[in-house]
DNA sequence: TTTCATTGTGTAAAGTATACACAACTAATC
DNA sequence: GATTAGTTGTGTATACTTTACACAATGAAA
């Protein structure tokens, strides 16, 4: 690596830890559905990694603030349900950090970090992936398929997963991840690559609608090559309820 | 306030920045079981309020280990279970840190922290509780009875407290908590603390068998006022599996 | 020996989760 | 326009889990 830095970043690298708390990182699992694929968004810093996107933390600013500004530099997005899901704090998480650009050398950003992990569940659709300034793509890759990435990131990925697993059973998820309208069999194929196991269709339709945040339309979704499906769009104040209140039963 | 400072402790004030990363704590909530009450190891700054213990992380340290150190410095104990429960990152969090001691007005200890919450359980009659060097009296208090904490340590205790209920459902309690030897009414009230609702004797008893991690004594517990309860202990390569695979079903 | 509070134990009922099949529909094809 | 292929909409019976509930036995204290 060792590449030049544009002048824009030099201040920065060299006084950046008069901006933000130093040793601390926070990393966002974006998470989003297209396809009937559960996507995740990632950034590959210039010539190298592939990484989770991240930031750091202002020091006037809260936590979960840095947490929704990652997200919307990111994403565009704003007002969206960011959850803080697990701390990652090993002295030697960052492996190789040394190696990544000896230009930062004595930059604090070499200084050793822990990451606060939050996933985020997003439309798809309403993305437009950006790369920050340190990273020359973002986009979005497939659950099942994800690169080797830097440091631990692979690991915080998996650990997003697996909280995002164990929270469908107690809160609503799709919300964010669904267009406003969607068809039962979307939700489910949802919940599926979620959970990564299929689910019986009147089974599925019967819990979900016994939770009561769904309000099943008079439309029907037309163009596919088979039988119309009705339209369901959640209520959101029950939804919201539903999100802060918990539910019981699972899958 | 505005004590003196001790010569011994006047090199961690000044220089503590040098071994610990800046911005960062940890805060312990350790629970004990006692008298059939729940109870937290509380610590009161020398002339000042009650909190709970907490320390910082060395530069070299993992997050997970400065935690273990907290609660070994506090407790003597070490090799107990202690988990990451949620991390505390509003900016203002320490209401009135300004307030406590103008004489550290200058130290990297007067800085903005953002805190890890770290829950732990242990054994009552095991602990000896050990006050900190800026700390005067370390001791327990019943969940039912805890005073005012500085800044926001309420709220770390009340998230504890949340976490560990919920865990209830899917994690097997009582290994560190209780003696080795215990009856099952004893167990039933550890739950009934911790969930803060009564339970029925016949059922509990049914579901913890049916964990199949406990195993049934032929020795009695004698001394009691009333019929002699059996003794029971926890199978302790089972109950390790269960704290990792985690149960179906709960409370 | 009587009393009192507590322990040990099983079953019935309610509720929840699971398994499963057929008719109706839509676009595509012939 | 009829046929085909694939998907949707819907209900019930069974297994499983959770809950409610009562009485006899015990051990110390009075």
């Amino acid at each position: 690596m060792n590449k030049e830095i544009p002048e824009l970043d030099r201040d920065f690298v060299e006084n950046g830890q008069k901006t933000y708390l130093r040793h601390l990182s926070v990393d966002c699992v974006i998470f989003g559905f297209h396809e009937n694929e559960l996507k995740v968004l990632l950034i590959r810093w210039k010539d190298g990694p592939w990484c989770l996107p991240g930031g750091f933390v202002k020091k006037e600013e809260s936590l979960n603030t840095s947490a929704s500004r990652i997200l919307e530099e990111r994403t565009g997005l704003n007002d969206i349900f960011l959850q803080q899901f697990h701390v990652f704090g090993d002295a030697n998480r960052e492996k190789n950090k040394k190696n990544f650009n000896s230009k930062l050398k004595n930059s604090w950003i070499m200084d050793r970090f822990v990451t606060v992990g939050y996933y985020a569940l997003v439309e798809y659709s309403k993305v437009k992936p950006k790369p920050d300034w340190l990273s020359d793509e973002c986009s979005w890759w497939d659950i099942h398929s994800i690169p080797s990435l830097v440091y631990d990131h692979n690991e915080i990925l998996e650990k997003a997963l697996e909280v995002l697993r164990l929270s469908l059973n107690d809160h609503p998820i799709g919300y964010n991840l669904l267009p406003e309208k969607f068809t039962m069999p979307e939700l489910q194929r949802l919940y599926e690559t979620i959970l990564d196991k299929e689910i019986d269709r009147r089974n599925f339709q019967k819990k979900l609608l016994s939770l009561d945040i769904l309000v099943r339309l008079e439309e029907r979704k037309t163009g596919g090559a088979h039988k119309a499906p009705y339209l369901y769009r959640f209520d959101k104040r029950k939804y919201d309820r539903a999100l802060k209140e918990g539910l019981t039963g699972g899958f």
